[in-house]
RNA sequence: GCCUCCAUAGCUCAGUUGGUUAGAGCAUCUGACUGUUAAUCAGAGGGUCCUAGGUUCAAGUCCUGGUGGGGGCGCCA
């Protein structure tokens, strides 16, 4: 018999129907004469409840039956007689497809650590919690698909091993096939990458921007949503050493066209999430409720689904660095010296205390910053007519602050030949990145969004190794 | 990379000023119960108190090193 899926399951009503559900076992309850199997597929997150008459052919099966077990069950689709839900199936036949044993089994129906957790990445899709970070993931790659599908933007793939050693966004992974108990020389005792697979150093890529700017500057609108790797020894909440990057790059766009659907694609993807990951949303809530329970009254967060709308109904707030820093020099734990950094003047570079400051207690609403001090950004951002700052553009949100990094880029050759001199990037890795700017130069403008930032404010959660299956982390790779 | 906190049963945690036999809930096992919702009730088993040293009449508790983990900061998305 065909196998129904539970999410479909439990919006049938044709009961009487014999029907056949596969899944794990969540928990099960047994009392003399009748016992109660909660089953969950992970097709949502609510469970199955298989509804057992205890009998002579019946009562081993039910005896092997625990916690994680896998069963194939054919039953009857009911009407339930109890009150947690409205359908339910009484089992005829029960199949052992694979049995978890009790003793070992480590995931208990009952509530266990993240970190716990952590250390059993291959099993913790089994729990509620990450079962449903897994599915508004999913939601929101195919929400970003769609977002930009319906703007006519390209998804183009950019390369995952880059021979570009001056992309300037961080610490790179070498990719290599030299044996390193044996690294061949030159003759000025070097390695020799003259033998190495690409004849040349190459690494994995920490950003598909520049790639993304050759495709834009052809095609007008593209995105990029790949994999990127940052070598960073960073040890955060926020920081993973491989995650995943929306990169959209526009040809005849400025900055604030690019703020603009910057707004517009975070408010379509949360408002896609509530349309259609409610289930998994409220539990979320509830989830993240409970962990802050303990937590003093002010110190808790907005209720999850609360703060999703909230963002989608308050345009986001735009000002410059300039401005910021005015507002940072005048608030009161600047003058209190309450800030570990204190602001004293323009140019400082902005630490997640103010960041913070400016989203969470000043204006309580997502900020985009602009204008950045050049001296601060990357090499690639447009220079600005005052000579001191760059179309840079920051999209701070509260708890996990910088969402989205972006910028309009510097499509004049000659002011980015100057700005490459002047950083000593070698031109000669650059010279195709050049090019576009000799050939039919336009404005053009692009920025990075990390989508596990973005997963985090979406379900609550507060680590990030929590919303990715397999986080990668310095002295972290088990799974 | 810097700073800080933590490690007690399979899991979550309590364990007083260093004091005699280390506890609870959940899980497991046994029994009871005709429909339960992380079922309930009764009972049982389950411990290298992370590890190696040290202080002390006495260490789960204090000190030092190690290991593992959490959080904060920096780098950034």
């Amino acid at each position: 018999m065909r196998r129904t899926e539970i999410k479909i399951l439990l919006q049938r009503t044709d009961f009487g129907q014999l029907i056949n559900v596969k899944g794990w076992v969540r928990t099960k309850r047994a009392s003399k004469n009748v016992a109660f199997i909660a089953l969950n597929d992970g097709s949502t997150l609510k469970n199955v409840q298989v509804v057992v008459e205890i009998n002579d052919q019946n009562k081993d099966i039910l005896e092997r039956i625990h916690s994680g077990a896998s069963l194939s069950v054919d039953g009857i689709l009911t009407e339930s007689l109890g009150k947690g839900q409205k359908v339910e199936i009484n089992a005829k036949n029960i199949e052992i497809l694979g049995e978890a044993n009790p003793e070992e089994y480590p995931l208990q129906p009952k509530k266990h650590s993240l970190e716990f957790l952590r250390e059993k990445a291959h099993l913790r899709f089994r729990t509620n919690t990450f079962s449903a970070i897994a599915r508004v993931r999913h939601a929101m790659i195919f929400a970003i698909h769609q977002f930009f599908n319906e703007r006519n933007f390209y998804n183009i793939h950019t390369p995952i091993i880059t021979g570009s050693d001056a992309e300037g966004a961080g610490e790179m992974f070498q990719v290599t096939t030299l044996n390193l108990e044996n690294i061949p020389k030159n003759d000025e005792g070097k390695v020799d990458y003259k033998k190495d697979f690409f004849g040349k150093p190459a690494n994995l890529t920490v950003s598909g921007q520049l790639e993304g700017e050759l495709a834009a500057l052809a095609l007008s609108k593209i995105y990029t949503f790949g994999p990127t790797f940052r070598a960073e020894n960073s040890n955060t909440t926020r920081h993973l050493a491989e995650f995943w990057m929306i990169e959209p790059e526009m040809a005849f766009y400025d900055l604030d066209d690019n703020a603009d659907l910057a707004e517009e694609m975070l408010k379509y993807v949360i408002k896609y999430a509530l349309d259609n990951c409610m289930d998994d949303l409220e539990f979320l809530s509830k989830r993240q409720q409970e962990e802050e329970k303990n937590k003093k009254a002010d110190e808790r967060s907005m209720e999850l689904i609360e703060k999703l709308n909230f963002i989608l109904a308050e345009p986001f707030i735009r000002i410059t660095y300039t401005e910021a820093i005015k507002i940072l020099k005048n608030s009161k734990p600047n003058k209190k010296k309450r800030f570990q950094y204190i602001i004293e003047e323009w140019g400082a570079d902005l630490q997640s205390e103010h960041e913070r400051y400016l989203v969470e207690k000043h204006f309580k609403r997502p900020v985009i910053l602009t204008d950045y001090p050049s001296s601060i950004k990357a090499f690639y951002m447009k220079q600005n007519e005052d000579g001191k700052t760059v179309r840079a553009m920051d999209v701070l949100f509260p708890q996990i602050g910088e969402i989205i990094g972006g910028s309009q880029r510097e499509e004049n050759f000659e002011k980015l030949q100057a700005k490459i001199k002047a950083l000593n990037i070698p031109e000669s890795s650059m010279w195709w990145y050049l090019e576009t700017r000799k050939f039919g130069t336009v404005p053009h403008s692009g920025f990075g969004l990390g989508f596990e930032r973005l997963i985090l404010f979406l379900t609550g959660m507060t680590n990030i190794r929590d919303v990715i299956p397999f986080p990668r982390t310095p002295q972290n790779l088990e799974f």
